[in-house]
RNA sequence: GGCGAGAUAGCUCAGCCGGUUAGAGCGCAGCACUCAUAAUGCUGAGGCCGAGGGUUCGAGUCCCUCUCUCGCUACCA
């Protein structure tokens, strides 16, 4: 059998953290190793994701270009890639030319026959700059909350999603400029052309994806599906190939899956080069004659199971995913991750703290995956089940046969005598383990898997507790050797089964054995290491994790705001460009008692306030519903924009702002002003 | 606001198309063992299966309502 695997491909906008190897990489590298040990022809990917309007955003607040930002990221994600064990047969990066050609190629398929729409609107325009503005390049005051650095697609401080027409006094980002609106055309993948082929592709064939995954496109397709734009007015990213459409470039949700096939080309030319039975066009088979398998998280899943579908069926030289097993969320000490908090535990720095514990990582995260809802990731559980599963179970079955079989016959594997059930048993448990494993491993269902090779060491040292070599050597020496023989098969079967979870691992067994072949199939045979086979000294597999070590990580959580990972921390957002004092004094700022305060009704994030400005009693509506109660705002003076124009927010007109102050996690405050003030005092 | 997923022992989680006394690992208690990184093995105590209704001979498992968590999406102009 073919198989084409992914892995989600990180955003090249910040570093990678154990969420994303829980969610896509790993479930993918488990699996692609587990295929190739069973004899499938398997092309594995995965890739940075370099474009977008994030990775432009990023370069700037950090004043740098797109090309450096990436430049920085992607060579680390390729090394913890490496650290991490993760299989890719390449490693790819979407700024490569051949990306561009293959997405340009995609590009003109659809336009060439017919499958695109064009679709002129009105769209902010940068005089200075002479370029149209993407709608994150377009910043002001959100109508909902007042904040003034909302940007067009959405107030990060309130979540509404925005357009930049909606924005109070626009500007641009990149001058400061007032822009202007001027039509703009632009492509659109018609998604609503594709409804029923959807429907047939997702509710018919594919009725066995996992729940979460079928639910989402349910959702989507009940929704309708819609054209979704698929150009934007910038200059960092794939080009449109059209002398029409300078200035333009590829959506990032567009070119971005499409980087699994130029990743898949990028890996057929390079080998090309190397083996003469190999072609540049080798990559076909994996996207055509294939079983494809696409591992993402969660936030992915309409993309991979509706659009990317869409696109590989439209082209008509593809075929669409075969499964997407998505992943749920992994949480870190019972809340979210997040990157912009610098709540994370960052593989790099994981890495530092506990070196050559690559495995160890895996182990955890495998053992708590998000398969079918959010997990939660503890430094206390990782240390338990370091130290409970790996070293004491795992590990300790592995050594206490090897030293045996040292102290007793000088690490040569001796010579089974006749066999009893009991060693009849565990021979056979490791064939038996092999097969649990695969059932589970190509349901998807990694846990079950894992849990199902450490069985393999609970029943060694069962087996060895209830067969107590160290003591019949003393009264019959030979039921020794058929103990110590038949555990060691055990111990060999581990070097095998541990092999997708656990590669680093499984090598040392498999070296501590003497055994060669990892072929999934080598655990059905028996034995798996032969009687007279001089086994070198013992060493250990796994070390404790002590309690200082997991302390001095949950100490640097909270701590960790703004100080961790100097070389990547983004950097403090910088000024706002100079304003002349003249047009700062236009503002004005004034003390206003709150009256009143109320939530709006039907709106999430709305405070509808009653507020005395001494000159007048106004009404103004501030979204910080979501981090003020009611009553915390009553009778209290805060700081107030009164001279803007009236806005109207669910109905009710609005007049005027409150001021806020963000905190280092994003959340809102009032801006409070001193109790004494008399209502309308100035603010200056 | 709409939609989706989840809510099961102290903790982290399994429970497939409804069926006899609801499972695992950790943690906890007791016992056994001492080859092994004080590691292992055995036994045991722990559950009104989020709340409330309903369908059924029978529901953790199906239906409805509600609450909480996460995600997708929207609107209030």
């Amino acid at each position: 059998m073919r198989y084409m695997i992914t892995a989600a491909l990180p955003y090249a906008n910040g570093p990678l953290h154990i969420g994303h190897l829980a969610g896509a990489f790993l479930p993918a590298d488990i699996y692609a190793r587990y295929r190739r040990l069973v004899g499938d022809d398997v092309l594995f990917v995965c890739g940075s994701d370099e474009h977008g309007v994030a990775v432009a955003i990023q370069a700037r607040k950090e004043g740098v270009t797109p090309r450096q930002l990436v430049d920085r990221y992607h060579p680390l994600f390729e090394r913890l890639f490496r650290e991490f064990d993760l299989s890719t047969d390449i490693y790819y990066r979407t700024s490569e030319a051949l990306h561009h050609q293959t997405a340009q190629e995609f590009f003109l398929r659809f336009y060439e026959t017919g499958q695109l729409i064009e679709q002129t609107t009105e769209q902010f325009y940068d005089p200075e700059a002479e370029l149209f503005l993407p709608d994150r390049y377009v910043v002001g005051t959100c109508p909902h909350c007042g904040n003034d650095r909302a940007y067009g697609d959405q107030c990060e401080k309130c979540g509404s999603s925005l357009t930049p027409q909606e924005l109070i006094s626009p500007r641009s980002a990149l001058t400061g400029k007032v822009p202007e609106l001027r039509p703009t055309t632009h492509f659109f993948l018609p998604l609503d052309r594709w409804q029923e082929r959807m429907e047939k592709y997702i509710l018919e064939e594919h009725r066995d994806w996992k729940p979460n995954v079928l639910g989402q496109c349910r959702s989507w397709l009940q929704q309708g599906l819609a054209p979704r734009a698929i150009t934007r007015d910038m200059d960092w990213g794939v080009a449109v190939p059209l002398d029409s459409a300078r200035g333009k470039v590829l959506y990032v949700w567009f070119d971005a899956p499409i980087g699994y096939i130029s990743a898949s080309k990028a890996w057929a030319q390079r080998r090309a080069q190397t083996r003469p039975d190999a072609s540049p066009d080798d990559w076909k088979a994996y996207w055509t004659d294939s079983t494809i398998v696409h591992f993402i998280g969660k936030d992915n899943i309409v993309f991979h199971c509706v659009v990317f579908p869409a696109m590989l069926m439209g082209h008509g030289e593809f075929r669409a995913p075969d499964y997407v097993p998505a992943n749920e969320f992994l949480n870190l000490e019972g809340e979210k991750i997040s990157t912009s908090r610098n709540r994370a535990v960052w593989l790099h720095e994981y890495l530092q703290d506990f070196p050559g514990k690559s495995d160890v990582l895996r182990y955890v995260l495998t053992a708590i995956m998000p398969e079918t809802k959010d997990a939660d990731f503890s430094w206390k559980d990782f240390q338990a089940r370091n130290n409970n599963e790996l070293v004491a179970i795992v590990g300790n079955f592995v050594h206490r046969v090897l030293t045996l079989i040292q102290k007793y016959y000088g690490g040569r594997v001796p010579s089974p005598g006749v066999l009893e059930p009991g060693d009849e048993k565990i021979l056979a448990a490791v064939g038996e383990s092999a097969r649990g494993i695969g059932e589970a491993l190509e349901k998807f269902r990694f846990k079950d898997a894992l849990a199902a090779a450490v069985q393999l060491a609970r029943d060694g040292n069962k087996y060895l507790t209830e067969n107590e070599p160290w003591h019949r050597i003393k009264t019959d020496p030979e039921r020794v050797k058929t103990v110590l023989f038949s555990g060691l098969q055990a111990v060999a079967g581990l070097g095998v089964v541990l092999e997708p979870f656990l590669p680093q691992s499984a090598a040392k067994i498999r070296r501590l054995v003497g055994m060669e072949s990892v072929a999934w199939a080598t655990a059905q045979q028996t034995p798996l290491v032969g009687a007279g086979t001089q086994l070198p000294e013992p060493e250990l597999l796994f070390e404790k994790i002590e309690d200082a070590a997991v302390e001095a990580q949950i100490a640097k959580l909270p701590l960790a705001v703004g100080v961790a990972s100097e070389a990547l921390a983004p950097a403090a957002e910088a000024p706002k460009p100079d304003v002349a004092f003249e047009q700062f004094a236009l503002t004005d700022l004034r003390v206003g008692r709150i009256l009143k305060a109320e939530r709006v009704k039907g709106a999430d994030k709305l405070l509808r306030l009653e507020v005395d400005f001494g000159f007048e009693r106004r009404t103004i509506v501030s979204g910080i519903a979501a981090y003020h109660t009611p009553e915390e705002l009553t009778n209290k003076n805060a700081a107030f924009v009164v001279n803007l124009p009236a806005r109207k927010l669910r109905g009710v007109e609005s007049r005027g702002m409150l001021l806020t102050v963000e905190g280092a996690d994003g959340t809102l405050r009032a801006l409070w002003a001193p109790d004494e003030a008399p209502p309308g005092a100035k603010i200056a």
